[in-house]
Parts: C-alpha cells; sequence; structure tokens
DNA sequence: TCTGGGGTCCTAGGACCC
DNA sequence: TCTGGGGTCCTAGGACCC
C-alpha cells in the first residue's frame, strides 16, 4: 500500500502560520512578478476564483471580499516543506518526496497496522508541530492514493484519511471520480475521451487494454493498470535531473543587450549552482529569449540557441561564458524582452567525465573556484560572491545608474520568518 | 498597465549506418 | 513495369505534473 500525504493549500497555509489572524479569511498567493494566483484558500475558491488567474482580473473581488494576498516567498514554503517532509520521514519507513507539498509512503510491511489510525496520527502530528494542514489517502497504487487523497481532503467524514483496501471501496471511488479528476488525465484528453463516452475513471477501467493503448498510448496504459489495482509508476526522486531550467518574466521589459546579458549570466550561473549541488555535469546549454507575447501591439521576437560544449562542465565560469555567446548569437535590437532563461542539458555524472582534446581552459581550476563560491554562499546567503558580468549590486550603487529592471516585482511579500534573522527581528519591533 | 516556473516522458519523422 | 531490411540517434512537439 502507499499513503499520499498532501498538504492542503499548501503556501497559503504556509503564509497563516505566521498571520493567524488570516486562518478564517480568504487569502490567495501569486506567482512571480505577482502574475496570476498560484495557490488560494478555500474561501477564495467558493468566491470562484481559480488557480492561473491574472492577478489584474480580480482587483475588484480583491477589494470588495478584502482577500489577503501575497507574493510567493520560496524561501519560507520551501522550510515548511522541509519541516513536515522530516516529520513524515521520522514516522514512515520509506518516503519519496513527490513535490513541495505531497509525498508519497511505502507502506510495504504494515499488514497488521490499522492504516487509517495510522494515517490520522500522521496528520495530527504535522498539524500540530508544522501548522500546516495535511489529506492523507491510502490505496495499493499510487493513482489510487490520489483519488484516496481527494476523498479525504473533500469530506469531513473522513477525518483526513481514506483508505481504499478492498475492491468494493475501489469501484465505488472509481464511478465517483470525474475523467478529469484522474492523475495523469489533462485538459487535452478530458476533450477527447468525454467526445468517446469516457466520463468518470470507472468508465475508464471497462475498455480494452489495446484501446487505451490507441487513445492513450503507453502511458494511458499504465494509468488504466493502476486504476485497476496495478502499481507500474516508478519513484522519481533521489534521481539526478536530466535537464535544469533556470528562467524568469522580468519585472519589468528590458531592451538592450547588456541587460539581457545580466539576466543570463544569472540564470546561467544559478543552473549551474544546481548542477553541481546534483554533482552532475552538462555538456549542452540552450538560451532562451522571449518578448512579451501578450503585447500585441509589440514586434515579437522569440527563439533559442542551443551550444554544445567541448567538454562536461559544471564550473560557473565556463557556463556563463557558453550563455552569453549564445545569446550574442540571437540577440536582436529593437525589441523589449519579457524573459530569458538556460537550460543546462545532456546532463551526467561528475565522476566520469571525457575530456575533452581541444579544451584549453584549467577546467581543475574554475571548478575549485565554484567549489569556494558555493561554499561562500552556503554560509552567508545565495550571491554573497557572483561573477562581475552579473551586477547583482548595481541597484545599491549611488551613482545614476538604473535600476535593475528584470528583478522581480514582488510588491506583497512576507518575511523569511523561518531563516533570516534580520527580518524577523523587522516583524518583532513592528 | 497588468498574464509563473521547472520538470518528465512519449511519439513521429528525418538523418544516417551497414 | 521494377526500387530491401533493420537498426540507432537526434530533434521537435505534444501532453502531463506540481
Amino acid at each position: 500500500m502507499y499513503a499520499l500525504v498532501d498538504c492542503n493549500n499548501f503556501y497559503v497555509s504556509c503564509e497563516r502560520v505566521f498571520r493567524p489572524d488570516l486562518r478564517d479569511k480568504p487569502v490567495l498567493v501569486l506567482s512571480n512578478n505577482d502574475g496570476c494566483v498560484v495557490a488560494l484558500s478555500n474561501e477564495c475558491k467558493q468566491l470562484g476564483i481559480h488557480r492561473g488567474v491574472p492577478l489584474y482580473q480580480i482587483q475588484d473581488m480583491i477589494k470588495q471580499h478584502d482577500i489577503a494576498v501575497f507574493s510567493s516567498n520560496y524561501t519560507l514554503y520551501g522550510d515548511m516543506s522541509n519541516r513536515v517532509m522530516q516529520l513524515l520521514t521520522d514516522m514512515s519507513p520509506d518516503i519519496e518526496i513527490y513535490s513541495i507539498d505531497e509525498a508519497f509512503l511505502d507502506l510495504s510491511g504494515f499488514d497488521l497496522i490499522d492504516l487509517e489510525s495510522y494515517g490520522r496520527q500522521l496528520s495530527r502530528v504535522v498539524v500540530k508541530s508544522t501548522g500546516i494542514a495535511v489529506g492523507i489517502g491510502v490505496a495499493p497504487t499510487k493513482t489510487l492514493a490520489k483519488i484516496a487523497g481527494r476523498f479525504a481532503k473533500k469530506y469531513p467524514g473522513y477525518k483526513g484519511t481514506c483508505v481504499i483496501d478492498n475492491d468494493e471501496k475501489r469501484l465505488k471511488a472509481l464511478k465517483l471520480t470525474d475523467i478529469s479528476d484522474v492523475w495523469g488525465i489533462g485538459r487535452r484528453n478530458v476533450t477527447k475521451l468525454k467526445a468517446l463516452g469516457i466520463m468518470t475513471a470507472y468508465d475508464l477501467t471497462l475498455r480494452s487494454k489495446s484501446w487505451i493503448q490507441s487513445k492513450l498510448t503507453i502511458v494511458g496504459v499504465r494509468l488504466w493498470l493502476e486504476l485497476k489495482g496495478t502499481p507500474c509508476i516508478e519513484r522519481e526522486d533521489s534521481r539526478a535531473r536530466k535537464s535544469i531550467c533556470t528562467s524568469r518574466s522580468f519585472g519589468e521589459m528590458v531592451s538592450t543587450y547588456d541587460e539581457l546579458a545580466e539576466s543570463v549570466a544569472y540564470f546561467a550561473s544559478r543552473g549551474a549552482s544546481k548542477l553541481r549541488k546534483q554533482h552532475s555535469v552538462a555538456s549542452m546549454i540552450t538560451v532562451f529569449i522571449y518578448t512579451n507575447r501578450f503585447r500585441e501591439d509589440l514586434p515579437q521576437y522569440t527563439t533559442s540557441q542551443s551550444l554544445k560544449l567541448s567538454s562536461p562542465v559544471s564550473d560557473s565560469v565556463q557556463i556563463v561564458e557558453a550563455a552569453l555567446q549564445a545569446l550574442r548569437m540571437i540577440f536582436r535590437e529593437g525589441y523589449l524582452y519579457k524573459k530569458s532563461g538556460v537550460i543546462l542539458q545532456n546532463i551526467s555524472s561528475d565522476e566520469a567525465i571525457q575530456l575533452s582534446l581541444f579544451n584549453k581552459k584549467d577546467t581543475k581550476k574554475l571548478n575549485k573556484i565554484s567549489q569556494v563560491m558555493d561554499e561562500i554562499n552556503r554560509k552567508n546567503g545565495d550571491d554573497t560572491v557572483h561573477l562581475a558580468v552579473q551586477q547583482m549590486d548595481r541597484n545599491n550603487n549611488t551613482a545614476n545608474e538604473q535600476a535593475v529592471k528584470w528583478r522581480l516585482k514582488e510588491d506583497y511579500k512576507s518575511a523569511r520568518f523561518t531563516t533570516n534573522l534580520k527580518e524577523i527581528i523587522q516583524v518583532n519591533a513592528k
């Protein structure tokens, strides 16, 4: 059996831990640049607000219903997530952290344990120790555990834990689950399946394997088996990433090469440090730049450029250099750019590197420099030291230099309560 | 005025090999 | 008129997840 542990409205719950006055009030959390809604409290859901709606479209409702609005604070959410996951790790034999707010527990060997009371104990401990409420679904496959988890949250009768441990419960749950609520069936396939008369998860299980294969490929067959009780979804944690993408929309559009280059250098070096963290190297890099696709009145330019590196590397110097080389190949004057990004690909372990005959760079030395930078930044905070091209501290200069336009816009950000002493003191002083 | 970021997997089709 | 068989690798695009 598997247990899915899923935090309720996770980002909202994190904000509420430090703002208990908002417990029963409508709260929402925005995406980067305060663009769209990414998390909402149940009160907001009841008002008809949906995930993904742009902020400007709901300004009136926010005023009218006095909705509390937060910019996303990933430092805070990441730290709260670690606390929840640590508790789950302590209380279970085998945990797979699936996302920032979800984990699967492998319950092999729990045959003699009452899974319902085990689930309730887990959720009691988590909410008491962290302030974050969780829903728990228990079932023989991950896909069924997801379905059980939905029931746990939807019906108060389950008291936060729903267990599917026999065929009668399984079939009942499948019949009550709309096809659009099945994990792995997205918008496109919902339209397709409903047109074919498949309305519930149960309807899907009635079709033959070959029918599923022809409509939904091998992915659908796995899902079909999972719904019927045969586990076939592998765990995907603890694997090194196969690609690492770092990108951001800008707070304000930028037009010059220099501004774009700063952003690309910054993303490239952040990517390089993620790469080193998982002990990998990359031998291909892609840089992309976008104009603002919503501004139909402006000329549009969206492009990318990939470069193969002469040997796999992970040091910031070589990766930033390659990224800027790619950017020079695609940059065009006369556009207002809204977003850039860097993708590191062809990733392999840093233990067995095929060295190039032609790479004249002293990779050993550059790696050492990056290691030292990582160490300093780990102790003193991100970007304490960085490459000069990144121009991190330009905002602090008193000269008439322009502010860094591409920096994120975050007007409603809470303090990093659990990780940043200076901010905690400021909040207390207030 | 204002519209997120970071991933994975699968398939089809083309280039190329013997 | 008639034009093989079997394979790998790479890429772009689509679909999905949180």
